[in-house]
This record gives structure tokens, C-alpha cells and sequence, in this order.
DNA sequence: CCTTTAATACTAGTATACCAGTATACAGAA
DNA sequence: TTCTGTATACTGGTATACTAGTATTAAAGG
């Protein structure tokens, strides 16, 4: 099984820009995963100058990243005082998973009125069994994102995706922490891939909605209870205290 | 009937920063403003130099305010060429009341569930029908966004009132364009918002949830077909052409 | 000892300077 | 006339300098 994690230590170390490309847009998704793979943990201080310094960026592109993971809610930035990793709480990201529900059973719906023809689907399908088989969650993990954004594509509403995507982080960074060790992990969600796109391919609405919304609340039932997870986290800044 | 929009030539008299409060947030609720209301109409360009100087504000705040209106779809950014007010575009809108649309059935289909003590409302309601009595759209309209938030937040999911709003400005920048000249265009708004509440203090999930679905689809009756819409602003880049 | 206050060391917000890429206008060649 | 190459005047992206506000700490007073 492939590792999901990076140690803090070597946070800047795999951090390589391209300096061809837009630095903002590599920023933001280098913060983002790191906070989503917990190494960057609830509570980790973002301090912009260290940041910039260690990345070897300016702090322009930096800020411009970290205001785009604030407005998601993964960063919490308190003028003039500091910007921290947001604390998991359950609240928030049962809300997420609300949001994200709601937007891809409504996508669902609208393919199986729509029509779908199965054969787009085919290659995806093929990729992610083979990531699920070889139990390499992030060949699957990216996958998975193509395939549910290929998914409001079709249906017509692409723009969906992106609403998505903005909320998906709280989802994904219990995931990741939930996850961690469990094998074969994405093997159900290949299934659950496979359920909905024959709702869908069968022209019901409902069901491929309700294959979706299954889906999609799966990751609820690894969370504990909201009192675990404060415990969980408090572990961190309580370290030097 | 008070005055939707502003002419172009007093846009930047309009404005009025307070330095005590954060630019950014300022610049990005005006150039929103201005988009939505067709002061700065589809096309529009937006150079960073000029409108920072004649905002009178530097261009570091100015910036934060177009990268989130491009976000939302609302500014087209090209990199080293300029940036632009998003064309209309009906996909576009159709997709924004879908997403819109989805959010907010489920929204107060969760109300349904969880009950709704219809007093917590009763202001809101006040102040809308003043302002739809009085025919006063810019008042209605900003009760309008608070009744539609307070309805999130009162179901327990306030951020999605957050997502809506990013998606939004294609919504209102419609009708704007198309409610100008209308009168007591509000009223039905707040007849809709009445008969919404209705359904769920009756306990209808489904009830409330169409009543929404047909509130928020209602933008789309006034929208012209596609090539009409391309005709209207046709007019605009060609004038000097 | 504890409380209060002032100095200091941070922070993010803002302003400005610089850079590299793009479009345009114009001159010159075919 | 038409096409092409080039100079120029823009654009947004980035780097950096500066400002103002906050938390911390240490010193002074009780």
C-alpha cells in the first residue's frame, strides 16, 4: 500500500516550482493537499513570510493561495494576528457533505433524464479498477475526482464541479485522516461508482440519487463523535504547552 | 420607483472608501455591485492600473477583489492581456439557477424536517413588504438576501448561504438587465417567499421545495434565447468599432 | 508575590517597483 | 495592395518595501 502521508519535515522539500507556469495556482494546490494529508495539521500556524521564504516564493502568489483555501475554510486568518490550519469539526464538515450531496444527486438526476452513453465512462472505469486492485488510493483518489467532475460535465454543468471541488476539502482531509491504514479502501467506492452510472445508464433518477447520496455519506460513518475529534486534535497545540 | 442603475460616468464618484474597514472586501463588493447592476455592462474592461488609480487605492487590494469575482465567474481574466466583465451567457445563468436551485430545496427541505418557528421570520417579512408596497427594489433587495441566508443558517447548514452567494451574481446581473422598468417586481418575490414558508411550517419538505424550485426558476422567464442575449451586448464592444 | 504597563516582536494589509508576455500599430518589403 | 517583421505600449504576475494593528514579554509599580 502506497503512502498516503508526508512527515512535516520534509514539507518544502517536495515543493518544486514551475517557475513557466503561474506560481499562485501551484501554491494553492501544494497547501492544499499538504493540509488535506494532514501535514500541514488543524491548528498548524501559516505564517505568510515564513511560508514564502521556505518556498522560495514571494509572498504575493502565496497570498493570493491562501486567501483562495480561506474562502473554502480550510485556513482561518485572523488580521494582523495569523492564519492557522481550520480545526476538524464535525458541524462543518457534515455541512460539506450536505452540499456536495445535494449538488451531484442533482447531476445524476439530470444524466439519467438526459441519456448517457456508458462507453465515455469506459476508460475511467478501467483506470480506476486497476488503482483499486493494486490498492493505490492516489492513482484512485485522482481518478475519482476526474470521474465525478467528468460526470457534471456531461450532465451539462460543468461549472457544478467547481462548486464542488470548494467544499470537498473538509471531505477529503477526514477522509485522509480516517482512512490512513484501512486497505483496500477504494474498492467501495469503485463499486459505488459502478451502482450509480447503471442507475443512471437505466434512466432512474432516483436511484442513481440515491447511489450518489450513499456515496458521497460514506465518509460520515468514520467520524467519531464531535468530542473524539476535538480530543484528536487537541493533541497538537498542547504539545508545548 | 427608485433608480436601479448608475451611469457609467459617476461610477467611480460612487465611490467612497473607508480606511478603517479592509480595501479588499470594499473594492469587491463595489465591482460586484457595478457588474450586477450593468453599470460595468458585459465586456466591460477592467484594467488593474486604471481602476486602482481611480479608485484611488493601490492595485494589491484591487487585485484580492478581482481574483474572487473571477472565481465566480463574474470577471474573465487573461494573463498578460487584460481582464474583462463576463459576457451573459444563457448556459451559464440556467447552470447558476440550477446550482442555486438544488442548494436551496434542500435548504428548506431540511427545514421541513427540523421545524421552523415562523416568528424568527416575521421581521424579515415586515421589511420586505414595506419595500414591495413602496415598490423600493434596492431595499427589498437586500432583505431579500438576508431572508434567503437567514433560511440557511436557521437550517443548520449557514455556509451554504456562502455558495449560493457565489454563484448568485449571474442570477442577479440578469435581473437587473431584464426586471429594470418593471414595477412592483419585488411583490411576487415576496409572495413566493411567503408561500415557501408556509410549506414549511406545514411540515411539506416537498411542498416547500417546489415552491422554492419555482421561486428561484423564476429569473428565467424573463431570459430572451440565446441569440437575442448575444444581440443585446453585441451592441456594446461594437459601438466604436 | 501579583498586577499593570510599556516596549518589542511578530502578524496581515497595503503600496509600489519591476518583470515577462501579449496585442497593436506602423514601416518596409514583396 | 498585401503581407511581414519590428518597435512600442499596454497587460497581469511577481517581488519587495512599508504601515498599522495585535500578542507577548519584560519591566516597573503596588
Amino acid at each position: 500500500m502506497k503512502a498516503l502521508t508526508r512527515d512535516t519535515e520534509d514539507l518544502f522539500s517536495t515543493w518544486q516550482v514551475n517557475p513557466s507556469l503561474p506560481i499562485a495556482p501551484q501554491a494553492y494546490e501544494f497547501l492544499r493537499q499538504c493540509i488535506v494529508d494532514n501535514t500541514l495539521p488543524p491548528g498548524a500556524p501559516i505564517s505568510e513570510g515564513i511560508f514564502a521564504t521556505q518556498l522560495k516564493i514571494s509572498r504575493t502568489p502565496l497570498r493570493t493561495a491562501m486567501q483562495q483555501l480561506a474562502g473554502e475554510g480550510l485556513i482561518v486568518t485572523r488580521p494582523q494576528v495569523g492564519s492557522v490550519v481550520a480545526m476538524l469539526d464535525t458541524e462543518r464538515l457534515e455541512e460539506a457533505v450536505f452540499m456536495r450531496s445535494v449538488l451531484e444527486e442533482a447531476v445524476v438526476r439530470r444524466l439519467a433524464e438526459r441519456g448517457l452513453d456508458r462507453q465515455v465512462l469506459a476508460k475511467s472505469f478501467a483506470v480506476q479498477k486497476l488503482a483499486a486492485d493494486a490498492d493505490d488510493y492516489a492513482t484512485f483518489f485522482q481518478e475519482d475526482e476526474q470521474f465525478h467532475a467528468k460526470l457534471a460535465v456531461l450532465a451539462g454543468v460543468p461549472n457544478t464541479w467547481r462548486l464542488v471541488h470548494s467544499v470537498k476539502g473538509h471531505v477529503d482531509r477526514q477522509r485522509f485522516r480516517m482512512m490512513s491504514g484501512i486497505p483496500y479502501r477504494s474498492m467501495r467506492a469503485y463499486r459505488d461508482h459502478l451502482k450509480i452510472v447503471r442507475r443512471i445508464a437505466a434512466g432512474d433518477g432516483d436511484g442513481a440519487a440515491l447511489e450518489m447520496r450513499k456515496h458521497v455519506h460514506s465518509v460520515l460513518e468514520l467520524v467519531p463523535d464531535n468530542g473524539t475529534l476535538l480530543q484528536l486534535q487537541a493533541q497538537l497545540p498542547a504539545d508545548d504547552g
